[in-house]
RNA sequence: GGACAGGUGGCCGAGUGGUUGAAGGCGCUAGUCUCGAAAACUAGUAUAGGUGUAAGCCUAUCGAGGGUUCGAAUCCCUCCCUGUCCGCCA
């Protein structure tokens, strides 16, 4: 959300913002808005005005005439009488245009950060730096069949249940995903400064209005025949931590973690992706937030991307960063780098992480402000998040990358202390069921 | 899920439908006093919005949203949240 005396004030930058999205002028709407709403808003204080004072009177003589009437209270009773069609429909003319102009507001995308490169899409980000080298491989195969071999990666019994993009993880595969879960949460819990946090998995509407998923993205997400809708990312519930709240500014930053499994109705994205475990309607993710001052945040973007950069690198995963293009970066994001990693199987790098910094953008939605000792106003906080990183993904991205030629995976060293002493998962043979695996 | 009881400023807590943005207390800030501090005393102490060069003026806000009324913290309805008891349950 925007503040609208800044627009009032500078419409060119929010349009050239705008523009930079892809998006066509959009203050002139705004501020026309904007203007019919104040002046409905000044005619209707106005007559409120007026209203209060005569009843004021009106309290006042029947004070004195011990709750009698006169002819001076029956005249100022009539003349408020006359103000109450009036005032009954300036009161829903101002309703109407506050909330369209609302409404309007709340689907416009942030203003891109003046750091990020203008694009319009994937192919225009920019890489900011490579780390690790992927290992050549003679005919590598990808987390489907390694994972199959293995007899720990089932999607057709998923289907049955739940039916496409579900996947079912066995033995040696569903605690390598549970061994990579904990030792990020531990990274980032022990190394990086956050605090760990066990949050909601399913959220009112408020919430995803907070962090910037509706209006605009409902077809996007899951909802309960309760109302209630199922997160697409923790950092909705992260985020959400500090609705409505006044911190302190020594409290600053905060910086939380979680692990939580992710649902996404994947809408819009048929045929993209549908072989494997890459884009699944749940995942489970381990996601970092960060709450800051607003002078803080871009160093704390930079702060982010590192504790993420982190994992893959005790994993020992290539992987390489890149700043997303303006055409690129989601609603609530001002500046954005992701974290793509080397997946042999596809002999390409693929998006494992996701860190932006969203400013005060979600902090205006959900009135999260924060006060710096001695001063009496408040300002808005600044929000970040990124994932910390992807468990399906960086479960794929292990598989791919410590495979060997004999079809078995090597465990790497990082998770060996959350593999109870097993070093390498072994492919099993063919199985009648398939549903039996090796330990 | 059922039955009660509640939700008032940073906190506690009063509040008969009428000059109540809201008593009183605590806390906080400043001043007086003091060598200094404490105590005491005095004063100040919400947020958002509109309007104005400004001082200011106006509007809204007593969990949220509707309604009744000339006028609502107060009466009515719906919802949310908290507590207690019962039921159910990992």
């Amino acid at each position: 959300m925007f503040d609208l005396k800044l627009i009032r004030d500078n419409p060119d930058f929010f349009d050239s913002g705008w523009k930079r999205r892809g998006l066509p002028p959009q203050t002139a709407q705004i501020l026309a808005m904007d203007e019919t709403r104040r002046t409905v808003m000044t005619a209707l204080q106005e007559l409120l005005a007026k209203r209060n004072e005569a009843s004021k009177q009106i309290g006042v003589l029947k004070g004195k005439l011990k709750g009698g009437t006169n002819d001076e209270v029956e005249a100022l009773m009539a003349e408020v009488a006359g103000y109450k069609d009036k005032l009954a429909a300036l009161e829903e003319d101002e309703k109407k245009h506050s909330a369209a102009l609302n409404d309007f507001l709340s689907t416009l995308p942030n203003i891109p950060h003046e750091t990020v490169p203008d694009g319009g899409g994937e192919k225009d980000n920019v890489e900011v730096r490579r780390i690790g080298q992927p290992k050549g491989m003679n005919n590598p195969k990808d987390h489907v069949d390694i994972g199959a071999a293995l007899g720990g990666m089932d999607f057709e019994t998923a289907a049955k249940m739940s039916g496409a993009r579900f996947v079912l993880l066995r033995s040696g595969i569903a605690r390598l995903e549970r061994a990579i879960a904990q030792f990020m949460l531990d990274t980032h819990t022990g190394e990086h400064g956050y605090t760990e946090m066990s949050v909601p998995l399913l959220v009112r509407d408020e919430a995803l209005y907070g962090t910037g998923q509706l209006p605009k993205f409902a077809d996007d997400l899951f909802k309960t025949g309760n109302g209630l809708w199922m997160i697409p990312t923790s950092e909705v519930s992260l985020t959400n931590t500090v609705l409505g709240d006044i911190l302190e500014a020594d409290e600053l930053p905060l910086r939380l973690t979680a692990l939580t499994p992710c649902f996404r109705s994947e809408a819009g994205a048929a045929g993209k992706d549908t072989r494997g475990m890459i884009r699944q309607h749940q995942f489970y993710k381990v996601e970092m937030v960060s709450i800051t001052e607003e002078d803080k945040s871009m160093d704390e973007l930079d702060r982010m991307v590192g504790c993420a950069e982190n994992i893959l690198k005790k994993l020992d995963l290539p992987f390489r960063t890149v700043t997303l293009c303006t055409g690129d970066m989601g609603f609530s994001a001002q500046k954005t780098f992701d974290i793509e990693v080397f997946l042999p199987g596809q002999n390409a790098y693929r998006e494992i992480s996701s860190c932006s910094n969203c400013g005060d953008f979600q902090a205006r939605r959900m009135m999260a402000r924060y006060k710096k000792a001695g001063e009496k106003a408040t300002r808005f906080v600044h929000t970040l998040n990124g994932s910390g990183v992807a468990v399906g993904r960086c479960l794929i991205a292990v598989l791919e990358n410590y495979q060997q030629a004999d079809g078995s995976v090597v465990i790497p060293d990082a998770l060996k202390p959350y593999m109870g002493g097993v070093e390498k998962l072994e492919p099993v043979g063919e199985r009648k069921s398939g549903k039996v695996a090796n330990a």
